[in-house]
DNA sequence: ACGATATTGAGAATCTTTCTCATATATAGT
DNA sequence: ACTATATATGAGAAAGATTCTCAATATCGT
């Protein structure tokens, strides 16, 4: 299980940052910060009201694709096509999603390792069989979460 | 490998609607056949391309969300966050999908039944460890495709 | 053919996301 | 610390995709 302390996660993102000669201004440590206490991809409005509101939209989606050229985050879209953004698998750990089909909320899932193992393989397998050079993969399961059963 | 005749899926998409007292209009058959022809998830730009911009794309949309709800293609988001229409797996057999990270397309690719086997395994896997109670995975294959590649 | 019901088309409205630009802030050099 | 320069911010405008509205049309059963 990868531990995420907002601490660590705060001075990889700073130098990450530096390298790209970015800086690491007050609104985009806030940003950085909401997105490790959302914990799962988050929509732009979870991650404003997450502020408080105190960070106005347009920077915040400014800081947003900032981040995702830095490869700080990554962005999904959602059933409804909304935007969702979650901290990158370096700061993360590598994971899959439990996609909740009634809320839409989104919850992260490890693998153990040996399971993870069958998933590459069967990658291969699919991208083996076609003209694509496979980069990378990507196993949603969808369901119907705890607090929507009730 | 599933065949799929444009003829057997006007079929099999008429008497579906008839079930849900829906009515299968021109402006619905084209659509139907466009989804068809354009084999993969398509945007709604892309079949009223392909239908010659005859349809209006309000009337699509809404004929998009009508098959939706009658279960007769399925929708899904590409990496800009639009909307791709498919026809469902009912029609088109079970698969998963590879996108090309660069020009964002997406390809069908079915698998070997032991594979599907085995990924069956790995998704009961991952949500037996959770609170979720699973109904349906999906597993996208990224990379960069044939012609992104030249 | 008639009346009731469902469907269509055109444009307006909505929603999310990106863009613009004037203002403010931070940085490096002196 | 001061200035010059580059960078970042906030507010609102703009763009793009999708949905909604409503009057006009087409379809179905009788």
């Amino acid at each position: 299980m990868t531990t995420v302390s907002r601490a660590d996660i705060d001075e990889r993102v700073a130098q990450r940052l530096a390298e790209h000669d970015i800086r690491y201004t007050v609104g985009r440590k806030l940003t950085a910060r909401a997105l490790v206490a959302l914990a799962g991809p988050a929509t732009a409005a979870q991650l404003h009201d997450e502020l408080g509101r105190e960070v106005p939209l347009s920077s915040l989606y400014r800081t947003l694709s900032l981040f995702d050229e830095a490869g700080i985050n990554e962005r999904t879209h959602d059933a409804d096509g909304v935007a969702r953004y979650e901290l990158a698998e370096w700061l993360l750990g590598h994971h899959h999603h439990l996609v909740c089909n009634k809320c839409g909320e989104v919850e992260d899932v490890e693998l153990a390792t040996e399971v993870e193992a069958q998933l590459a393989d069967i990658v291969r397998a699919i991208a083996d069989g076609s003209e694509y050079h496979a980069t990378g993969h990507r196993i949603d399961v969808e369901g119907v979460c705890g607090s929507c059963r009730d």
